[in-house]
DNA sequence: CGAACCCTTGATAGCTATCAACCTGAGTGG
DNA sequence: CCACTCAGGTTGATAGCTATCAAGGGTTCG
């Protein structure tokens, strides 16, 4: 199987024979760990640096009333909080959705990828940019777009981000959520969530069932959710 | 008159005077820009990094239908895009919302700085991660808060912005902000806005009157508003 | 065969948007 | 000096999206 590392910094950087080695070597010690695991909690000291290697990692924060906001996923070759050492404690918390293949690695490793390997470096940044425009491109969807379209854009992003790493085919990905992740997701109650579901599947945007989501015709779903991949700079190299 | 800058990075690194007379150094060229002017706009290369040293500036993006999604704000310290030179092009645009002072520096000055100038390099990072936190915080908001606890919560957190860089003195600073950048801020109409702000008057939360906003209790604001200020990590250092 | 979890459905309420006017103050030009 | 314009703010009425509450159905699993 492939690195989805690897996969995805491709698309952030000329990566070198060598520096696909260098990521290789780093996957090779990896931890399993079953769904709804917190994987850090909010103002937790951070320590590792994380990389998924298979499943679906959410950051979430929990309010006084009990509500939970999921702010990010995280899927196969996403790496997070890569200098978050900086910081004294975690502002949000981190859960696996899924069950979850994950490696951790200290520090060092990932300053002797920065210092010598400077295309991996690059492609690094590039990554921790991607991550930042996502956020601003869902707080677009949070700000400016219906339920019907803020799903229907999700599943657009998760498409292209699953794509590159070999996850998702020309038209459908596993999408291991339920109904209320994604409620939490998108700021809708989980019965609008089931309501325009259905309404989207009676449309023939998109079917959503057993786990996995299946995009009949992908450009009318983009044109339906307004979806411009440009802010996930796919063509950052 | 102090270098905002300066003032900032305080926050996130323990500086040198060293350190000081670099960043001072920094600013001794800034641009004067009137307020509505677009910095940059999507899709264009990004060229400059910025430094706001007087003014409000945005993030926004503009939807097909014509809305406007304004993402993010950059106050005085405030540092944009260090390392955006990376993506072929903007996802987003900037414009003044005030009449700004702006300092325009090349990357070869950002790279002097992370590499000969450690503790400001680490300064910029811990930067970096709070403008990220802070997108993860209005993701919360617009997700899960209503309309009055949003009004109130950016209010909150553009007090202790503000305060780092001694723009805001305890309760209260200026607000040079249309009810309709508001509006495009939070997700809500201009009306809604109109009507909340109104309410919260009523209620003695804030006054908000010309362009400056005056908090009769902050404790009070921030209990309302459900504010916990650990996602600026103004204790960073 | 319960228990637990998730999904589904119906009814009702409420927050917020939209539409349309009107008001106000500042700047402009005749 | 006054009419005019324009942006921004205010107000009222109505509609609509989405939340909430409550209950029932299907599956998995011990």
């Amino acid at each position: 199987m492939s690195n989805p590392l690897t996969l995805k910094l491709e698309h952030g950087s000329k990566l070198t024979p060598g520096d696909r080695q260098r990521l290789d070597a780093l996957i090779q010690t990896s931890c399993r760990i079953e769904a709804g695991q917190d994987l850090i909690r909010e103002n937790d000291p951070p320590e590792h640096v994380r990389l998924i290697l298979e499943g679906f990692v959410c950051r979430y924060k929990i309010l006084e009333d009990g509500r939970r906001s999921i702010i990010a996923y995280l899927v196969p070759g996403d790496i997070c909080d890569l200098h978050v050492a900086i910081l004294r404690r975690m502002d949000h918390a981190m859960a696996t959705l899924t069950p979850c293949t994950i490696v951790f690695m200290a520090p060092d490793v990932i300053a002797d990828l920065t210092t010598n390997y400077p295309r991996i470096a690059h492609a690094l940044w590039w990554s921790t940019l991607v991550d930042a425009a996502i956020l601003r491109e869902w707080l677009v969807s949070l700000g400016q777009r219906p339920a019907d379209q803020r799903l229907a854009h999700l599943f657009c992003e998760l498409l292209l981000r699953l794509q590159t790493v070999r996850i998702a085919d020309e038209n459908s990905y596993p999408l291991p959520l339920t109904q209320e992740a994604l409620a939490d997701t998108l700021g809708i109650s989980t019965v609008h969530v089931n309501r325009v579901l259905q309404q989207m599947r009676e449309d023939g945007l998109v079917v959503f069932r057993d786990h996995r989501l299946i995009i009949p015709d992908v450009e009318q779903l983009k044109e339906f959710a307004g979806f411009d991949s440009n802010y996930l700079h796919l063509d950052g190299m």
